[in-house]
DNA sequence: CCAGGCAGTGATAACGCTATCACATATTTA
DNA sequence: TAAATATGTGATAGCGTTATCACTGCCTGG
């Protein structure tokens, strides 16, 4: 006859590896009742006989029971994971992000998957990629953030998610973002408050949502002031070192230069302070220049850039407690329309901005 | 009768309770090793061949794997700490250095406790505080790995610790580098390999051990071609971007100047690049300029330096790894002489040199 | 009086990881 | 040359909990 099984397992060496606590084990020894049914008290599960209920209790108080919430999570594997997808962001830009993302996640016991969307072929392989390895939610950090083929898939997916910094966000997807419009206005108002009349303005890549956002500030500062837009002043740039010297150039060759140029980044500022010291103008002296963004580059460089300080770890640790919000408030079933978050920026002044010089009629070199 | 089971269950339906997410299992089968191998890997134990491990990390980076924080600490794992003390680098060295010490610690399921030196007052005082916030290991990148009171400090207290760049490491402590000197070396070879022989040399900060490396690199390379350092050719610098203002300032006026800068860093690299456009003077056509680092602003600025590369975030993940193995190590054994991890650099050459003109007198561009 | 239903309860297998020990090869030592 | 000791790797048993399903009775209704 087989099916009988004799339990050949050997006691267990007692030291290897107690804690010492009280487990449920200890507890439903003691009220002399399974595993199971302890288990169901303290879930308050409802099939449990009262008389049974009671004893358990008694034992737990008496034993001053603790759940293990180890195990407790391994066991119904409530345990939250979240994917955060980048691509190739500045590094300056990933690491405040991953700081305050690792930083929250590791605060409230959730698991962060990072992956870049550089590696392993295409964005869209790599977002399906990321959705089959059964993350709970998805956080979409800039530039990512604006590419249609990945939010589509996503959407679709329906997928809890959070778009970071994107100018204008889709209504599907819940979103964490400075204002980006109204500090442009801001900065553009600083400078025209300097005195600056004639500001040059270097849009960023046209495919980004921050971009127009940012361009529309510059406009809405003019407007407030009653000053038209001129065409002239606004050249187009993308976001990067090169594209800003080409648009500086642009901007210095005209007829009437600007005395001020508010570039839509960083990267692109230190390009025009590069261009203007080229030309023999002094910075803020002859020009000033300012950006946005407040990244490393803005301190590095002479003179320090004037610049819109963007608190990237603040966001992103935003962007993780919104998540978790959602994970959690979705188990409950409510279907909450999708937040958004707006923190706030700073506009942090440095060496690079001064008022327009008196005359500026003519600069000779040297 | 009681004892005797009847073995009736029929085998588990599959579907039962998967998440989804990768586990150690999907790991182990990809990577064609036991579960064991994968979770040593993890614990950065020292026991597992250096192939076996790169396949591991392969499997790892394919699935995406994060480890689950439930289960580790149920096993038995404790919740490791370790700090990490840094002071003022530059923002570039730090975000990159973050990257990587991030991944890895999440990788690790490690608690990185991220401290800045310069608030809260003295050096020590910020150590003696992250020693007694209970760290279990301290990582300490440049520039805080050359400030003696602060080693002296750590090694008395006997917590475990790795250095990082530094350019001689205490005997009592791990460290991890490149090899400064003969990376300066190379790149001063390449130099005089172009033709040039006037070469000027931007030093970095004297207070930091690294600088002396590059120094004595610089100067490898010159003895082996027979040729004297001229002193005149050497500048101070401080590793800012405005310090190597004044030094190429300072090159520059020789009587008769140098025909390639080489920069203890990019920062001053890029200042050296600066400098030469106000000047007039093309980059690389009459001036070549190289650095030191291969940060980001290396490839922000034009033209694009041709540079060292540091692995920075290899570095500090190397970094975390020696030290959850120091850890991991000091349970199970007794001490171990602290190992030193040497990487590898790079010489990225990109567009800021070439060969000297063959007559330095005048050549109009266009 | 018996098939079927339902409330209680228990036995056992996951959950994903680490500790422990066994084992097969290298490398050293006697 | 054999024995002793390292090395690198794998098998397996927990860690404390919940999911799943089997089982025991006790009730129903025909």
């Amino acid at each position: 006859m087989h099916g009988m099984t004799v339990s050949t397992r050997k006691p267990r060496s007692s030291t290897s590896r107690r804690t010492g606590a009280a487990t449920i084990a200890t507890v439903a020894e003691l009220a002399g009742v399974s595993l199971m049914t302890v288990s169901r008290v303290i879930n308050a599960e409802t099939n449990v006989r009262d008389t049974t209920r009671e004893a358990v209790h008694a034992a737990m108080e008496k034993l001053n029971y603790a759940p293990n919430r180890a195990a407790r999570r391994l066991a119904g594997g409530a345990q939250l994971r979240i994917g955060l997808l980048y691509s190739n962001p500045s590094e300056a830009y990933l690491s405040a992000f991953l700081l305050g993302s690792l930083e929250q996640a590791s605060r409230a016991d959730i698991q962060l998957v990072v992956q870049n969307a550089d590696r392993n072929g295409d964005e869209c392989d790599v977002t399906r990629q990321l959705l089959n390895s059964g993350v709970d939610g998805v956080i979409l950090p800039p530039p990512l953030c604006d590419s249609q083929p990945v939010l589509d898939l996503l959407i679709e997916s329906g997928i809890p998610t959070v778009v970071v910094a994107t100018g204008k966000r889709p209504d599907a997807l819940a979103a964490v973002s400075i204002d980006d419009r109204s500090a442009a206005r801001e900065m553009t108002e600083h400078l025209l408050t300097l005195g600056h009349v004639r500001i040059g303005f270097i849009l960023g890549a046209p495919n980004l949502t921050a971009s127009d956002e940012r361009r529309k500030g510059y406009s809405d500062a003019l407007a407030a002031r009653g000053l038209a837009v001129d065409e002239g002043l606004i050249a187009q740039g993308y976001f990067t070192y090169r594209s800003g010297l080409d648009a500086s150039e642009q901007l210095l060759d005209q007829a009437v230069p600007p005395t001020a140029i508010f570039a839509s980044n960083d990267d692109m500022a230190a390009a025009s302070v590069a261009v203007a010291h080229r030309r023999g103008l002094d910075v803020p002296g002859d020009l000033t220049v300012v950006g946005f963004d407040d990244s490393a580059l803005a301190k590095t460089i002479w003179p320090e850039l004037t610049t819109i300080h963007q608190p990237i770890a603040d966001m992103s640790r935003a962007a993780v407690d919104l998540l978790t919000g959602m994970l959690r408030s979705k188990r409950n079933r409510a279907e909450d329309p999708p937040k958004e978050i707006v923190l706030d920026y700073t506009l942090i002044r440095r060496q690079s901005d001064a008022a327009p010089r008196r005359r500026p009629a003519m600069r000779q070199r040297d």
